[in-house]
DNA sequence: TAAAAATACTCCATAGGTATTTTAT
DNA sequence: ATAAAATACCTATGGAGTATTTTTA
């Protein structure tokens, strides 16, 4: 059975053409490397030397031979190299989601620091909704996912990783568009603008709340699943909505922010994964979103 | 130090997903394997599989390792296939060299024959002269050589393969071309087209003594190195010209070839190798041309 | 509790060492 | 005469076997 002990040998046989010193350079006798040599000889069926007592040279079928070797050695390393690379999570592909919000404020930077500590992961973004997510991570068809939390499920590791305040958006016509803040009860008759209750409960109990805060329950008229078509709702005067900050990122013609006079609950928006069977490469993921909070 | 034992071990486990079967189809006991995994793995730097001690999966490094190992299995099995093809004299190169006469006789049929048993032995043929042939073979140029003989070289190999006799190319318009056969002693006062002494000695001392059995030496009024050229000077009416009979598949309008009343001596042709360092593809070479002959 | 991997040890095959011979220059 | 590979024989590492324990589903 050949080993790689016999081709590192042949390769160093080769280079030297001179048992003697090629032993010497291996750290072994002479003789036991003769020996392994004839032994891949028979193996192979062919001569690899043609040998003389006074000189060694390659046979033409032992040239090939070397060179084919060499290939395999370089295979080996490659083997080796990007194994380590796949368990460090340096080498891959990771699958992440994330809510619509999300893409204003935390994921931009996370990405760019990703990309550039372990350039060779390839990702695969979606975006989609709380219950979504918390789907295709059970499915597997993603790797990571940035949520409105709280997330139920146990077998998932869920850290928050960001808050922000409430605002409200108003179209630029309306009244309330005036003052430089506004308070929770002067929005107790506007018609209201939200998301189902099903795709992110966290934030939609917080925003309920908060409007119970203030003396009333909101008169919800249009719902709607995107942020970005919440604030296209909002600039058609459809009504107001409650978002968190970071959507003033999303400047749009005919729509305002104005902050709440109130103490806001802060929109949370967390990472989560499967903690069993989570790679490497979300384990890097982890850790990079470490670092860039820590910043 | 990783051996082709660990990665044919890795891989059965790989396959097999359980180290009992995946012992038994090596043919050995359960705890060696474990422990060669486990060498593998601390060798590597990184976990190949995910053990609980009811399943075994790979993990991601481990899969991709495995692709590696595919690999260099299969660069392994190149190296050994094509290492023997290239013993065996089925695989390579070949520099070949041969007289212009000779490519009307024996080199087509030895050629197709050769390339038909060794499709994958790439040829390099070039037309030259005897005395530039064995120069060529001693420089390791050509590796074979068509060439009349003799060679003296006695570190050549070579064999005589081929011989025909010679017969006298004339213009047509020239008197004796309406005889169908030529008396030597006709051709005494003729101008002669003759080659170089030097280029194939053997065939000019062969042609010389004919002509003084004819009781004459021959009136050369010009020389010319191939074959081709001497025949378009017979077309030019510029002399006569004592040749191998495979010429006449030269037709070339305006030369007609008569034979000789006389007995004349076989003009030959031989093959030359290096007896030492010859190549496996020499050898084969060889075995062909004793092939073709014997038909 | 049962199946499967890990641990602990034992053994022997063989890789590798030493001494010597052979052979080509 | 000498350098270098081959041969003969010996040693000991470590690969593989057997018995047993550990672990988890």
């Amino acid at each position: 059975m050949i080993e790689l002990r016999h081709l590192r040998y042949f390769m160093m046989v080769a280079e030297e053409l001179h048992f003697g010193r090629a032993a010497e350079r291996l750290h072994m006798a002479q003789p036991p490397l003769s020996h392994q040599i004839r032994q891949l000889e028979t193996e192979l069926g062919f001569q690899l030397f043609y040998r003389t007592k006074r000189s060694v040279i390659l046979t033409d079928a032992g040239q090939v031979f070397w060179g084919e070797c060499r290939k395999i050695f370089w295979q080996l390393e490659q083997a080796v190299r990007t194994g380590q690379q796949v368990s460090r999570g340096e080498l891959g592909q990771l699958a992440i989601a994330f809510v619509s919000s999300a893409a204003y404020n935390v994921l931009p930077q996370i990405l760019r620091s990703f990309r550039s500590t372990v350039p060779q992961v390839s990702l695969e973004l979606h975006e989609l909704t709380t219950d979504q997510q918390v789907q295709w991570l059970r499915e597997g068809r993603i790797d990571v996912g940035f949520v409105r939390p709280p997330i139920e499920d146990e077998t998932f590791g869920c850290t928050t990783i960001f808050q922000e305040p409430l605002v409200v958006a108003l179209p630029k016509a309306h009244a309330l568009a005036l003052q430089s803040q506004v308070a929770l009860s002067t929005l107790a008759g506007e018609s209201f603008i939200l998301f189902p209750r099903l795709l992110a409960p966290g934030l939609y109990d917080q925003i309920i709340s908060l409007c119970q805060q203030g003396g009333f329950s909101p008169n919800v008229v249009q719902e709607a699943i995107q942020m970005q078509t919440i604030i296209s709702l909002v600039a058609a005067e459809m009504g107001v909505a409650i978002v968190p900050i970071s959507l003033q990122n999303l400047q749009r013609t005919g729509v305002v922010y104005r902050p709440l006079v109130e103490v806001t609950p802060k929109a949370a928006i967390a990472v989560v994964w499967r903690k069993l069977d989570s790679s490497a490469t979300v384990q890097r993921f982890l850790e990079v979103i470490e670092q860039v909070m820590q910043r």
